[in-house]
RNA sequence: GCCAGCGUGUCGGAAUGGCAGACGAGGUAGACUCAAAAUCUAUUGUGUUCACGCACGUAUGGGUUCAAGUCCCAUCGCUGGCACCA
């Protein structure tokens, strides 16, 4: 017999795979279809990790195990090209991002296709390509004629070397991450998009769709309802009024003083009254040069300056009390001030410390000398509210305030508008000019896609603008409302943009005129089951859902929710259990276990190295077991003694079982245990010495979907016309999984003790019966009082006695 | 600090409340070989016994149960996420 040429069998069916267009999906909507969407890659100039094949794998089992079910399975793959490392890269060499990407789309390709993934690639979709990218600048100008897009000045961190603005994943320590210059604060106008609209409704469906408790966790937190009031204090001899938002409106009595944002828009406006405006000018100039890193670093030291010459008053206790500004309260959250309870609170508490502000209880418990008690308890020193308990106390404490119209029931969400704009070269250009007469004016449907123009240089400008403000021919247009002179927006979208909506591309990849079809997004949506990275739960998971209820809202989708199930799976660390990075050495890379053990082993051993959704460590011995275990399958050839397609009758449990449990467990991500039975099957093959050709057959049938090239090679081997893509997944027999006799382990006293061998499905009564008869059961409970037998048929017997 | 999750042999890891350690790796012994690799066979939680066996054993301490790795309470440790969010 041939050995096991895995790189020759691994070829040759790819081969036919690509040529036949095996995995092509069909427009056949009269048939049950399954959506089963992966994460598309960045493709990076490192190429594909092992990580990537591991997600891949476990969803590429389900799509091959559900075509052979029956089922229309579009299985799409495609590449998220825009982004920041091509761009660093071209300016370093001055390559174009294009050029290098377009390399590394050619490079992801080839190596996705040497693992064999059954991938529909004539719908792959390119996020950088002009025809998918107008279809993202035209959900750009929906949004922004629906009003959920819009200008806002604010504070981003840039780097001053860079000359660029960074997001905050780029800023490690408060420096730059590329040039390690000090980050600062700069005001810059950028374009939100509103996601903050959809706060709710990003909470309340996730109860209709089936994400893991995790991930919807997550997103929930991240989202941060919060319930609680808004009160307005008026500021003392003016007619304004500071408002504040509070989760504790019971509370109120014990705010002895207020502290407002360095950046509260208020201080400035009453400059002139702020007797120490110097001190207070050198706190906000110290606050906004601090960078988040070192404001969060800092939590413990609370600092802050009280303004002189202005006074809060508090509307329910009637009290003057101070105002006072601090970096520990945050501009972007509530309204930038706080009413301070420091009995209440611990960082309030902490402020009145530092400051020597009165601390008084309203709710009694806990021990004010040492921390602020923020538990339950009566309400206490509080004319209006005393006695009662703190929940019966907001609720009462809202009524007033609103009786009295001084503040109202109010939801705070943690989550803030998306910035959408970056100063890059590489990402889609956002389609509007700026008019002098007519402001912002979105371009016309018809000139879309609004393609990025060559450039000389990818360098930002001197005042950290994107590389494209330097276009002059390009940025000055005409105004497509007025006629006018104007000038073309420079800022890109974020990389997180073509990723948005990438999955209802791929249902009509080549449209022209509408970015899917309403045919096709009504057969294929939704996504029945979406995989990907946990880091991606609150970015491009939230992102997408916020798009894609946003297109439902002005009626270009059917249904409320993109995903109707999203799994997650964990890292593959280096062998020495760190993180895989060049700087470390620990880098496995894809194309060398390829190479060396071939992409069934690389398929299987990344399936079989443990829990899906857990991190695990690289095992290069594990590699080689699970190459091991294919030798022994391809020998398994040797075996067949017999032509009969029937099952050998001692193998015939265990058969039925393994269909079984393999099916189950390659539907819940289960690759790990399902392989375990592949290979227990397999022994059994070798235990008995001789098989037929049906145990064989069904062997390669349930080996399939991981590992697909060597089950094909063998299946053909044995006379088969039709491949395994094309034969139905197998079935089983339930009556079949279990043996006729079941041995039940006897427990006396909770200690197994001995076992009887009984026919199965023998009724409680009976089995005692017979237990009774047993040797083992007269010696354990001679000269003993039997309490208790317990009976789970065909599992266990247990005895008590005494 | 908060949220989610985890803690099982030498290692990766299995176990709808019902025989802990499936499957794999590694180790040990043997077969084959001049030898080695590969392959095959046996063995492999700890203690104790010549042995059948017996006792102990799923981070720690307690609890519920005929029965707990699994459920409950507390503690310790680890991982991921969030974090001066009012």
């Amino acid at each position: 017999m041939k050995p096991y040429n895995f790189t020759e069998i691994e070829k040759k069916w790819q081969q036919i795979w690509e040529e036949e267009e095996t995995f092509k999906v069909m427009e056949d909507h009269t048939k049950e279809k399954d959506y089963i969407l992966i994460e598309f890659p960045y493709p990076s100039a490192q190429g594909l990790h092992v990580g990537h094949p591991r997600s891949y794998t476990a969803l590429d089992i389900v799509a091959r195990k559900r075509r052979r079910e029956g089922r229309n399975v579009l299985f799409p793959i495609g590449f998220d090209s825009f982004g920041l490392p091509a761009e660093n890269y071209a300016i370093k060499t001055k390559i174009h991002p294009q050029v290098v990407t377009e390399e590394n789309i050619g490079h992801y390709t080839r190596q996705l296709k040497s693992i064999g993934f059954s991938f529909d690639w004539s719908r792959c979709v390119i996020t950088s390509e002009p025809k998918y990218y107008k279809w993202t600048q035209w959900i750009f100008l929906q949004l922004l004629k629906h009003g959920l897009a819009y200008k806002h000045k604010m504070d981003i961190n840039f780097c001053p070397s860079c000359k660029v603005g960074l997001a905050n994943e780029e800023v490690v320590a408060g420096a730059c991450e590329r040039c390690g210059e000090t980050v600062v604060r700069r005001e810059k106008e950028q374009w939100m998009l509103r996601i903050t609209n959809y706060a709710q409704r990003l909470i309340d469906d996730l109860d209709d769709v089936d994400y893991l408790d995790r991930i919807k966790a997550q997103q929930t937190h991240w989202i941060g309802r919060s319930q609680g009031a808004t009160v307005f204090f008026p500021i003392v001899d003016t007619e304004e009024k500071l408002e504040i938002y509070t989760t504790r409106p019971d509370t109120i009595y014990g705010a002895t003083y207020m502290v407002m944002a360095p950046e509260h828009p208020l201080i400035d406006e009453y400059k002139e009254r702020i007797k120490n405006f110097d001190a207070v000018e050198d706190y906000r100039h110290e606050a906004k040069h601090k960078s988040d890193f070192e404001r969060t670093q800092l939590v413990k030291e609370k600092t802050g300056v009280k303004l002189e010459g202005l006074v809060a008053f508090n509307p329910i206790s009637e009290e003057e009390i101070p105002i006072y500004i601090s970096d520990y309260v945050m501009m972007e959250y509530g309204s930038g001030a706080i009413m301070a309870v420091p009995a209440h609170d611990q960082r309030d508490y902490e402020f009145a410390q530092a400051f020597g502000e009165n601390i008084r209880p309203v709710v009694s418990g806990g021990d004010l000398e040492k921390e602020a008690y923020t538990g339950e308890g009566e309400i206490i020193n509080s004319p209006l509210i005393n006695g009662l308990s703190v929940d019966d106390a907001i609720a009462k404490m809202i009524r007033i305030l609103e009786e009295r119209d001084l503040g109202k029931e109010t939801v705070q969400y943690k989550l803030r508008d998306w910035i959408f704009s970056r100063q890059r070269f590489w990402g889609e250009p956002i389609p509007v000019v700026h008019c002098d007469a007519c402001g912002i004016v979105p371009l016309p449907e018809s000139e879309l896609p609004l393609v990025l123009p060559e450039v000389e240089s990818y360098e930002p400008t001197e005042d950290g603008s994107s590389p494209l403000a330097k276009i002059t021919d390009w940025v000055q247009t005409t105004c497509p409302d007025c006629g006018g002179p104007a000038e073309r927006e420079t800022d890109t979208m974020p990389q997180w943009a073509g990723s948005c909506w990438y999955f209802l591309r791929y249902l009509d990849p080549d449209n022209d005129k509408e970015f899917a079809s309403q045919e096709n997004i009504n057969y294929w949506m939704n996504v029945d089951w979406y995989n990907g990275g946990m880091e991606h739960t609150t970015l491009h998971l939230l992102y997408s859902r916020f798009w894609y209820k946003f297109l439902y809202d002005i009626g270009v989708v059917p249904t409320k929710e993109p995903y109707a199930k999203r799994t997650s799976h964990g890292f593959i660390l280096g062998e020495d259990g760190q993180k895989m990075s060049k700087s470390r050495g620990n880098v496995v890379n894809p194309d060398d276990i390829v190479k060396n053990y071939g992409a069934d082993t690389l398929r299987i051993y990344e399936m079989f190295i443990g829990d899906f959704e857990k991190a695990v460590t690289w095992s290069t011995n594990g590699v080689a077991g699970v190459k091991r275990f294919l030798d022994r399958v391809w020998k398994i050839q040797e075996l067949v003694t017999s032509d009969s397609l029937d099952y050998s009758k001692d193998l015939e449990i265990l058969i039925h079982q393994s269909i079984e449990k393999v099916g189950h467990d390659y539907e819940n991500l289960k690759g790990n245990t399902a392989v375990a039975q592949l290979m227990t099957l397999v022994n059994a093959y070798y235990q008995k010495g001789s098989i037929t050709r049906g145990d064989l057959e069904v062997l390669l049938l349930l080996l399939n979907p991981v590992a697909p090239h060597i089950s094909e090679e063998i299946y053909e081997a044995l006379g088969n016309e039709r491949q395994i893509s094309a034969v139905p997944w197998p079935s089983f027999d339930p009556a079949k999984t279990v043996e006729d006799q079941v041995e039940l382990p006897v427990q006396v006293n909770g200690k197994v003790r001995f076992r009887l061998t009984l026919p199965r499905g023998l009724s409680k009564e009976e089995v005692e019966e017979n237990l009774r008869e047993t040797q083992g059961f007269k010696e354990y409970t001679e000269d003993k009082d039997v309490k208790k037998v317990i009976v789970v048929p065909d599992k266990l017997i247990s005895i008590v006695v005494k």
